[in-house]
DNA sequence: TGCGGTCTGTACGCTATCGAACCGATTTGC
DNA sequence: GCAAATCGGTTCGATAGCGTACAGACCGCA
């Protein structure tokens, strides 16, 4: 195989464009370091990448104007951050900010735009998922409003497992009380919770997760109601792609 | 003018439109009345048409699996409903059901699906509207987490009036409750408040806006932020259009 | 004229979470 | 090897909002 011979995508739409496809694309796409804490984009400033994440995650953080933020959203392998193109617009009403460190493949947001006029494959993968990114969004509204503390990390902690695919995370509760929109102190109790009931464990900003069925239970429906949807509207692309 | 022969759009999308284009479609925009607590979509069913509200208002709504619910996003003579059809998709994961009683333009999802994918004008404007109605729901999970009762339902009501264009809403306590994911005892207390402050009055399930400007103020930011965005996305085509 | 339903006011105790603060333990940088 | 920063545990009182409940006001209808 020719597409060995660079590093596999590791991304789930990447992997789902045909072998055609793909290959005419290598020559856009540039593997690109995410640090931690890395911001991609700031809010209501111009994109000019969209990246397709590898084994990182990404969050999508609503700014307030007294300086607080939320996540409203968190994208890793299984999209790509900037889909927001699709609309024809490229200003970022939020900020992206590298949550799991790992590394990403940079498309120039002009390439993204000319794919999607083209109608092709990367078109259609890219609305589909940025209809699983909606409804994880509001998702995330309707479990802000109505989920304890306790469930919404879990939750969290279930998300970005998902994207890290390990068991250990680079996270500390203060950090994870900025996304989650808590006081650290209300994160700390949280997650003492979770590790009383062997659950998790954690220790200076690494965050262990022993029992990843346990932790399904703690969390919120949202979790799993979240991934249904994708796999939904995008597995079968994916599966047929891996096979 | 020969469209004046029937109802004007009283939709900013179907107003946005070119004469040539909104002709071309009237056949297959049929009007029909939103009665009020009308069920449009239900999760996870297939939308067979999607709608252009005239004065009317439609919540996009979240429901768990206890059955209970909290509104996501609304929609009104600003956008369409069904746009989620833009990934090709035609299941809906959320349920809308009208809030305002009005009118709409009906038109079949095949009809829409086909304009969506002549890359027109209404493809071009639904895009535009789907980006700011993901907005406005990333906004409403920021909100959620970090806003007290009064400010959303302040929001909320701006938000309703928005669309209605009156003073006069037609809203009980318990029907607000559940939108906002509150008590119906919370909403109560909140509406109280706006009261004893002449920013508006209520009575049996009629609420009015005696004071916009004030109205504003006591609301979070969050409708302001909504609004500058959905005017940056599509202001600039509703005037053009409109001069 | 009365009855049942709807809408709102209000009260109770209770829980989750907040804001602020302080402390100890550990790690990091110089 | 020491100072400074980071991280987590814990406490305090305060408060917003919950769940539940009951009662009065008003409405439509028989």
């Amino acid at each position: 195989m020719p597409l060995s011979e660079r590093a596999p995508p590791e991304n789930n739409l990447l992997t789902a464009l045909s072998a055609k496809c793909y290959k005419r694309l290598i020559p856009e796409l540039e593997l690109v370091e995410f640090p931690l804490g890395e911001i991609l984009y700031h809010p209501k400033q111009r994109i000019k990448y969209v990246y397709f994440p590898r084994w990182a995650a990404v969050s999508m953080v609503n700014i307030f104007e007294d300086g607080s933020m939320v996540e409203v959203g968190v994208i890793g392998r299984e999209g790509v951050v900037g889909c927001s193109l699709l609309s024809g617009d490229d200003i970022s009403p939020h900020q992206a900010i590298v949550q799991i460190a790992d590394s990403a493949w940079r498309m120039a947001a002009a390439v993204f735009k000319r794919e999607i006029e083209s109608n092709g494959e990367l078109d259609d993968l890219a609305r589909r998922y940025s209809q699983a990114l909606f409804a994880q969004v509001a998702q995330t509204a309707a479990c802000n409003r109505m989920h304890p503390i306790v469930e919404r990390l879990a939750r969290w902690l279930l998300l970005m497992q998902d994207r890290r695919q390990s068991d250990t995370l680079q996270l500390t509760h203060e950090f994870i009380a900025t996304m989650l929109g808590a006081r650290r102190a209300g994160v700390t109790l949280a997650a003492g919770r979770l590790q009383a009931a062997n659950i998790i464990r954690y220790n200076r900003g690494k965050v262990v997760v022993l029992d990843r069925k346990k932790l399904e239970g703690a969390s919120c429906e949202c979790h799993r109601i979240v991934k249904d949807e994708y796999d939904r509207l995008l597995d079968k692309y994916i599966a047929a792609r891996e096979s």
